[in-house]
DNA sequence: ACCTATTTATAATC
DNA sequence: TGATTATAAATAGGT
């Protein structure tokens, strides 16, 4: 650097301003980076942009690690409280009285039930042979029809008295933390609230 | 550095880490000051130090004169909001329904326009000789009481009609923004929701 | 986007 | 603690 001296010098050219400020973000982004590893923290790096309406966020690997465990636990607490929300319909609870958010997470969580149970299903058949008689005659519906959450199925779900026993029965290997795929909001996903411009840059 | 490398090694001992933290820190801010002004960016950063519950933010200049430009604001709303509340008082409110934030705003207006009367109270008695016979009896009062919003002095304005023509009418000259120091809140104080742990270095 | 002369940052050592 | 120092990294300007 320093043909001419210009650090600190406000803003050069338009031109020249972008140039340097993708170099600039980049290392800052690695200092920091490597900051947040040497000495054990979580760092996070906003930058606003004049004229732009969402800032620029950057965050250090571990801030993301602890983002996605944030989310597990959410989901895991969206899933009891979809439980026990489960057994306030067994006892009277009106299904006028379940709001729009309480039904989502609701039948979020009836259709990975839905998977869980035609998994088992499948197997039950697959290891009793299939002349085996089926104790309840909607079974065989419930493993032939794709489970697709809407008001109708959720009314024939919660009409069926098997699928009501196994909901509110609490049998570990019905886990509803390892979902099979039906879950549609991305677990993975980071920035949430932020655009990302390019900027997250992997280091090494 | 560099007799061994050790970059990226993640933590060291204990004693080192907190040793690296400062300067690496410092820079980091340095850096990112550079960053702003270089440019023409607002720049925050974060630092989560675990088993700390507060964390570490440090801003850029540009941030923290846009934090007093809107305190300033957020002052002047307060002033007009006061002054909203006193007119809905002379229309019938009653002194009962105001709440403590309200009563302890109105009080803090109330001192700025007593201030504001009173010098000019002084200015007009200076121009007009001290001969000049006095319009309100409560005036002389007033000048030579010191302004000190209580419960009683608060009744005592209200009761001042006088007073209450001044607070109610708006003249220029009586403007509120340019507080004479009675104001008994810091508006210049940065830091409101983080402690400020000595990093925040200036630069240069 | 790459190169390079310089400035900065940095870990170790004193 | 704080200063010094040898070396790596960052950087502006030119190609």
């Amino acid at each position: 650097m320093d043909r001419k001296r210009l650090r600190n010098t406000r803003n050069c050219s338009e031109n020249v301003r972008n140039s340097i400020l993708d170099k600039r973000a980049t290392n800052l982004f690695k200092k920091a980076e490597e900051f947040s590893i040497l000495c054990d923290l979580d760092v996070a790096i906003i930058i606003f942009s004049p004229g732009e309406i969402q800032p620029i966020v950057w965050k250090s690997e571990r801030l993301i690690c602890k983002k996605k465990e944030l989310a597990k636990i959410l989901k895991i607490n969206e899933e009891k409280e979809m439980e026990l929300l489960f057994n306030q319909l067994m006892e009277g609870r009106s299904i006028n009285e379940i709001d729009s958010r309480e039904m989502r997470g609701f039948l979020k969580v009836s259709a990975a039930k839905m998977d869980k149970l035609n998994e088992r299903k499948k197997q039950f058949i697959q290891q009793h042979q299939p002349s085996q008689p089926q104790n309840y005659p909607s079974n065989s519906k419930l493993v032939n029809e794709n489970v697709n959450p809407s008001a109708s199925s959720m009314e024939y779900l919660i009409n069926n008295p098997w699928f009501l026993e196994s909901m509110t029965t609490n049998q570990n290997d019905f886990g509803l933390g390892a979902g099979s795929g039906t879950d549609p909001t991305p677990t993975e996903g980071d920035d949430i609230n932020a655009k990302d411009d390019g900027h997250s840059k992997d280091l090494n």
